[in-house]
RNA sequence: GGCGCUAUCGUCUAACGGUUAGGACGGAGCCCUCUCAAGGCUUAAAUACGGGUUCGAUUCCCGUUAGCGCUACCA
């Protein structure tokens, strides 16, 4: 049974690409029977804020994602001073007394001097309270090649003579990213680390430490990065919300369409489906069809969001349930202070028409206002048509939707006979009459449309509309 | 700079030596139609460059170029 995590530090708020990494995780594990592990790492304790925690639950939460155990580095300290005890034990790592200050500008893989400090020298100064950092003692000798392989980049190599001593221990004692990280994978049994591309040659490191500690070392699969348009990692500063998984959620994003469009970046199946529910990507999900190279998410500043996404989340959203679509929108109805009194008319009307849920306040504004935004009177008259001919067909239609029933069929019935009588065509009598009711000439299916909106909002905004005419 | 990784339409991707290089989004056009959508059909659009290997390279190897990553007592 594999035991996959996922290890964010808490330093922002849940970045799209860090979503993404829990999902090809959380994939992984629901795939196989896996166990799915949070562990929040938090070594660096000056940049943690419990801000940037409670960001990452709510995207988590938001998209729907759950996993099975947690753990905080912080709260584990004790096992990562034992793992760095027992490197240096074994000899495999050095005490380094260089101040920060005077850190060699020179040799960039050690600094000089350090690592050939006898061990009991190196004990009596740091029991005299002496600060060091911890360093793993990289073979120098005879360069070795240290070798892992990735599931998505095959064999991967590199020789000793290129990696630095690297830091185990920081001079406060609190264990470096890449101590804690390997002490805890071991602890907590990780089978595989999936994570971004950004950490493949930190893994040499690791394998190292891996192998140090005398523990074999977990599978890796490195993912590739998502950038943005300029090929730059994607990053707040540079590229504004459109990075945060919360702008999505606020946007009116489904979480699964947003996890569909997010799996598909640097992921397929192999063959030509794109639209796929949480269960079909589970089945489908593996590292072979991870790729390798770096996945543009489009967008810019007119329309923040990739073209795909959208189109995946409109896809989403016209094959869902109606009802279920509903209740989606209802919070954001009731949120901008309308009534969702209506909504089970008014969803199905809407539904093949929004993108975003919130489109729903844009596309539907006409259900849920009082009164009309002010519209040109000259929108009401139809094509190859005139002022006289528009108030002649809404005059026709109030006198029709008087007596008609309020339902699909009938009103449909009722303004096609209208038109007849008055002598004009069917599609110009409907056109003043959608300006009428819903002030523009874009907007969904008109009988629908009148049905939900009601017998006396229709004659009253017809009524306005005479009036406007006149 | 050193090391590592990557390179197919604008974007996301398929093709694990032999295809008219496929699909999707977006674009263009047509159809359907009460407008808008949705849907259907059609269309433009790619193997970074140069060498090999091979009967045959998008695919394997080398080089160039470009991009990205790492190079912290950040993760």
């Amino acid at each position: 049974m594999p035991r996959v995590r996922f290890a964010p530090s808490p330093t922002g708020y849940l970045h799209v690409g860090s979503a993404r990494t829990f999902i090809f995780n959380w994939l992984y594990a629901r795939r196989h029977n896996g166990t799915m592990i949070l562990r929040i790492d938090d070594t660096d304790l000056e940049r943690n804020t419990e801000q940037s925690l409670q960001s990452i639950f709510e995207g988590l939460q938001w998209l729907g994602l759950d996993w099975n155990e947690q753990y905080r580095q912080s709260e584990r300290l004790d096992l990562h001073q034992a793992m760095a005890q027992s490197i240096l034990d074994k000899g495999l790592a050095y005490r380094d007394f260089t101040p920060a200050s005077e850190e060699s500008t020179v040799g960039w893989l050690f600094n000089p001097g350090q690592r050939e400090i006898s061990r009991e020298e190196s004990d009596r100064r740091a029991a005299a309270g002496e600060s060091f950092v911890l360093r793993y003692r990289v073979p120098r000798d005879t360069p070795e090649t240290v070798r892992f392989t990735d599931a998505v980049y095959g064999e991967q190599s590199k020789s000793t003579a290129d990696i630095e001593d690297f830091a185990l221990l920081r001079s406060s004692g609190a264990p470096t990213y890449h101590l804690a990280s390997c002490a805890d994978d071991v602890d907590l049994r990780i089978s595989h680390i999936v994570r971004g591309q950004d950490h493949l040659t930190n893994t040499f490191k690791h394998v190292l430490i891996f192998q140090a500690a005398g523990f074999p070392a977990p599978q890796f699969a490195h993912l590739p990065l998502l950038v943005a348009p300029d090929g730059a990692k994607l990053s707040k500063r540079k590229h504004g919300p459109v990075v945060s998984v919360t702008t999505y959620r606020d946007a009116g994003f489904l979480p699964q369409a947003f996890i569909n469009f997010l799996c598909l970046l640097g992921w397929s199946p192999k063959d030509d489906r794109e639209r796929m529910t949480r269960e079909e990507l589970v089945s489908a999900f593996s590292f072979e069809g991870i790729n390798r190279s770096n996945a543009v998410i489009n967008f810019t500043e007119e329309s923040p969001f990739d073209a795909k996404s959208l189109w995946l989340n409109a896809d989403h959203i016209r094959t869902m349930a109606a009802s279920d679509l509903a209740l989606a929108l209802k919070p954001v109805v009731e949120g901008a202070g309308y009534s969702s009194e209506r909504l089970g008319l008014i969803t199905p009307l809407i539904q093949e028409r929004i993108k975003l849920l919130k489109d729903v306040l844009t596309v539907g504004d006409f259900f849920f206002v009082d009164e009309l935004a002010p519209y040109d009177s000259a929108e009401l008259i139809p094509k190859k048509g005139d002022a006289a001919m528009a108030l002649k067909a809404l005059e026709a239609a109030y006198t029709a939707l008087e007596t008609a029933e309020f339902a699909h069929d009938p009103l449909e019935a009722a303004l096609r006979a209208a038109a007849e009588t008055v002598g004009i065509k069917a599609g110009q009598l409907f056109e003043p009459v959608r300006v009428a009711v819903c002030g523009r000439k874009t907007a969904p299916p008109l009988f629908g449309t009148l049905e939900a909106l009601g017998r006396d909002v229709c004659l009253s905004r017809i009524e306005g509309a005479v009036a406007k005419l006149k």
